[in-house]
DNA sequence: TAGATTGTTAATCGATTAACAATC
DNA sequence: TAGATTGTTAATCGATTAACAATC
């Protein structure tokens, strides 16, 4: 099965699955089954079976899944058995908070550099070891370093330059924090976080209750 | 219609309505066609014209839809005519991001707290004006204030016990930065915003493209 | 009134669940 | 081998798109 065809739901699942086999492999869980596992992540075996399928038969009959084994299938892929490159566009309070967050590394995601446009902190570590760039520097840094993803936590005014502005430049892949929708040349993975319309469902679901 | 009947695809797509239409009015745009629409948001028409239609009649036949009319009646669909008091745990950087996020105060989203188990940090002022409290001390906050949401920004291993006492002093909805899923009550509202997740399924689009 | 555009029904498409034959 | 459980096909369910009558 080309992976193009794998349903957009299937994929959104995929993180799931890697995470609750993480834990499985931490109780130390050699095998489980699709029912199992259905009710621990609360959702039908059928559909386990069925999304696993979009990428092969990684069970085998009477036995289940080999923990370790499927684990290591997810990892790959999502792509985390190998090392992407990130930088942090925005060095204000979420673009800190994302850099610093050690469990990216972890995952395979080396956070190389900072950049913002407030002088102040230029020139400085502000995040471990990272250091802030000039945004002027974009361009620059790219040149000299291999970027794939860049991490978007700007306001949504300065967005779509700097968007367009890292296309140029080639990058692969944009986590979009900024309140905009971004329009990028084909070929340009973007994945939006966008967090007050994540408050907003979440107010929206309290109003129901 | 009934709320409770309105899919689950749609109310994800409404704060993105909310978005455009805003936009819409900041350009002075009194209104907009279903059709007219769909071309900026990407989406058809006729999903729009579905979408607003489970919750009644906005438009008018002919005419199309008045942007202030339609842009406050969404606000009032996500409960953002009314205010919601917030309290994030967790004084990290991630928690101290979304608590000096000043966009959601202007929404109705009041941060009035601020909770951490680091002494260091109890008893100051870390994000604007609010106030950061000990972890033991959030039964207490409750007992004494109006609390509405709480946003969980600790590591996963804190996350279940936390969220239990918060349910267990009557939280409405629990925004969930921690990385795992929460087990509540019946009636509490929990939106999940799973980061690693977000960023694994990033990776995954670029190992296709 | 005529034209435009909604609200709504019907048709299509896709995703989830159920069932079971294949097989370890 | 018998039992268990997958992989996969078929049935169901739900969401999206198309079409058009209603109506402003």
């Amino acid at each position: 099965m080309d992976r193009r065809d794998v349903p957009q739901a299937v994929i959104t699942r995929l993180p799931r699955y890697y995470r609750y086999l993480g834990e499985l492999l931490e109780e130390g869980v050699e095998r489980i089954s699709s029912n199992e596992l259905s009710e621990r992540m609360k959702v039908t075996s059928s559909q386990i079976r069925q999304d696993l399928n979009h990428f092969g038969g990684f069970g085998q009959q009477g036995y289940g899944y080999h923990v370790p084994t499927l684990y290591a299938e997810i990892a790959r892929l999502l792509g985390l058995d190998r090392v992407h490159n990130m930088i942090v566009i925005g060095a204000g309070n979420l673009g800190r908070a994302l850099a610093g967050y050690a469990n990216f590394e972890k995952r395979g995601f080396n956070i190389t550099a900072l950049f913002d446009k407030n002088p102040e902190l230029v020139g400085k570590k502000n995040v471990r070891d990272i250091e802030t760039y000039a945004m002027e520097d974009i361009e620059e840094y790219m040149d000299t370093h291999e970027v794939e993803i860049a991490v978007l936590a700007i306001p949504k005014t300065g967005a779509p330059e700097v968007a367009k502005r890292l296309c140029d430049k080639g990058i692969k892949a944009i986590w979009n924090f900024s309140h905009t929708d971004l329009d990028v040349p084909k070929g340009v993975v973007v994945e939006n976080v966008h967090l007050s319309e994540s408050l907003m469902k979440l107010s929206y679901a309290m109003e129901e209750a």
